[in-house]
RNA sequence: GGGUCUAUAGCUCAGUUGGAUAGAGCAACAGCCUUCUAAGCUGUGGGUCGGAGGUUCGAAUCCUCCUAGGCUCGCCA
């Protein structure tokens, strides 16, 4: 049963609004000891000459024992407040909760529907440093919670593969490359390079010219030059995959900027046969005054592509090898104006899919501390980080289990110790709303106190824990009865059941305005709930059996659900920690 | 200068599209381990929602102006 799609249309007839009016105003109190739901009766003053007040005490009563799952309704200034009767919405909701496992919150909203979400895009030679950390994290996260709801999902890695930053890595490396230096650590030998031909170039300025010339023969296929970029980048790619991995993060397909190259001839012609592109000083652009935007640099004056070109390549591509509903690009907003300029040429174009083009922004990672370790210039490698916060997670766990887990092996610490720490970092991501700057400091992000991966983990440990102890006597809590359900019904077990009973409505909410961070605070506030209850009940040493297997019932359907959140967000739970 | 975003507790941030006494975490202070993991729990203090007007039954939320800051503004990506 669907509380609050029964008190709508409860309501529908008595306030004469449609039903979606009311969903509209339907709402949650800010206190629960202010009801369930609760709906505000300000609107209905005008239509019925009435005071609010009285509006809700005669609803209220004309309401009255109409809806069987209602416990009592109060009206309370001028509002409607819905108190649900407990037990039934306790046994119900960790009823679905078991039923859905760690799949808690998953339904079939975007069945049939494909989502595109374009995030990581490194550039090939080039350290992974924090700065891509966000949107690799953010990107996988979303993908994640789209394919909850039921969307198919195609995470594309669009590569920074190709443009005349390769040319200078092939003169560069004809120049002073070590073979043996980049089999062994590929990044730091072509980023060497890489400095080393700016260095020069300030004194020899010919090396620009054959830089740029290299470029345009690799772009012509020339053997000695493909295979030269092609060996940087499936180098490149190799070591970007350790992150990769160690963060869990998988993708559908690596077409970077190298695949479009030949693609853009013919958006060229397309938009030139729309007569949209006309010449400025040398360029070719598209004009968007009406959009009141500045105008989209298409080909540069002396004629080669650019990011925008190849941007609307891609889009075009991607919609005919892959039919979208939405396209999204998880990238920086500081190139809010780019995306919005490609959206708005394709617009312009006649090109109807742009509308479901959607630019994800989030904001800048600045430092606050600046003695972190770093290898190479002033960026902080991503594997650096996570290193770094996998080393402290360990001395935390070392000291831990030898007061509470003598027996716990070593590998069993390492292997903790790698999901605590990157889940940490993950959580450092994806705690706050994607468009505030991050402000990184080993300090915060270090703290595993309050709501924090650790925290989180933690918890779905301590559930896990009561849950094995249950296994070794043989409790089936998995199957309990739902007459034995209705016996929970204190505040705890009631905020629980609610919470858990919210997970449908957060994740789909989180996927509509693609906020991971609605999430991580879903979780956070079910783990301490949980903890409190933790505190409050000892479980297993309840007096009564079946309250006893009823409240193990509610620990396991918390268990998944922290284990489906924190899934959702690309952390790995723990069983023990 | 144009565009755009931000300003909420000492710090980091929420605030469900205009609703009830503005909420969390950290930090501070005071407590709780012979009991399923103390990375935990309980309690206390802490606010002119950047400022000034306006809109209305009602504003942190909408409008105008001001202040401070971030990002961005044609051949990099």
């Amino acid at each position: 049963m669907n509380f609050r799609q029964s008190i709508i249309e409860g309501l529908v007839p008595l306030t004469q609004f449609p039903a979606t009016k009311i969903a509209d105003l339907l709402e949650i109190p800010p206190q629960s000891q202010l009801g369930d739901y609760a709906f505000p009766c300000f609107l209905l003053a005008k239509t019925l000459r009435k005071a609010p007040p009285v509006i809700a005490s005669e609803l209220a009563s004309q309401l009255g024992q109409s809806l069987d799952f209602i416990d009592r309704i109060e009206a309370v200034n001028g509002y409607l407040n819905f108190f649900i009767k407990r037990q039934l919405l306790v046994s119900q909701s960790i009823q679905e909760a078991l039923r859905q496992g760690d799949h808690l919150g998953s339904s079939t909203l975007g069945a049939g529907q494909t989502v595109l979400l374009d995030f990581s895009s490194p550039n090939i030679a080039k350290p992974f440093h924090v700065g891509h950390a966000f949107t690799t994290i953010l990107g996988n996260s979303l993908s994640k919670i789209y394919r909850h709801i039921g969307y198919q999902t195609v995470r594309i890695n669009h590569l920074g593969d190709y443009g005349t930053q390769f040319g200078k890595l092939i003169v560069a490396f004809r120049l002073w490359g070590d073979a043996t230096a980049l089999d062994i650590h590929p990044i730091q030998e072509l980023l060497r390079i890489y400095v080393k031909f700016h260095d020069e170039a300030k004194e020899n300025p010919d090396l620009e010219a054959e830089a740029r010339e290299q470029f345009r023969l690799l772009e012509s296929g020339l053997p000695d030059q493909v295979a030269l970029w092609q060996k940087f980048r499936d180098l490149s790619l190799k070591e970007f995959d350790i992150v990769y991995k160690r963060l869990g993060v998988e993708f559908d397909s690596y077409a970077g900027e190298s695949f479009y190259s030949d693609k853009i001839p013919a958006i060229v012609e397309w938009l030139n046969e729309k007569h949209l592109i006309e010449d400025s000083e040398g360029a070719q652009v598209v004009r968007l005054d009406e959009q009141k935007l500045p105008p989209c640099i298409i080909l540069k004056s002396d004629g080669s592509t650019i990011y925008a070109s190849r941007d609307i390549a891609a889009v075009i591509y991607r919609q005919q090898t892959y039919n979208f509903a939405k396209n999204i690009y998880v990238v920086g907003t500081p190139q809010a104006l780019h995306f919005k300029q490609v959206f708005g040429v394709l617009e312009k174009a006649g090109f109807e899919k742009a509308k479901d083009c959607l630019h994800v922004g989030f904001g800048l990672v600045k430092f606050a501390d600046r003695k972190l370790s770093t290898r190479s210039g002033d960026v902080i490698l991503l594997e650096d980080l996570l290193s770094e916060s996998v080393d402290k997670t360990l001395e935390i766990i070392r000291s831990n289990a030898a007061i509470r887990h003598p027996d716990m092996p070593e590998a069993d610490m390492l292997a903790i110790a790698e999901k605590i720490g990157i889940g940490s970092v993950i959580f450092t991501f994806l705690k706050n709303g994607r468009e505030r700057d991050i402000v990184f400091s080993w300090e915060e992000m270090l703290d595993f106190e309050g709501d924090s991966a650790p925290y989180v983990m933690y918890t779905y440990a301590r559930a896990r824990s009561i849950l094995r102890k249950a296994d070794q006597e043989g409790i089936d809590y998995l199957h309990v009865d739902p007459a034995k359900l209705r016996l929970l019904g204190s505040d705890d077990e009631f905020a629980l059941a609610k919470l858990l009973e919210s997970f449908s409505q957060v994740i789909e909410k989180a996927a509509s305005v693609n906020e991971p961070f609605m999430v991580v605070r879903l979780v956070c506030n079910l783990a301490r709930t949980f903890n409190k209850y933790y505190h409050h009940e000892s479980i297993m040493k309840t007096q009564a059996v079946d309250l006893r297997d009823a409240r193990l019932a509610l620990v396991a359907a918390c268990s998944s659900g922290i284990k489906a959140a924190l899934n959702l967000l690309g952390i790995d739970a723990v069983e023990r920690m």
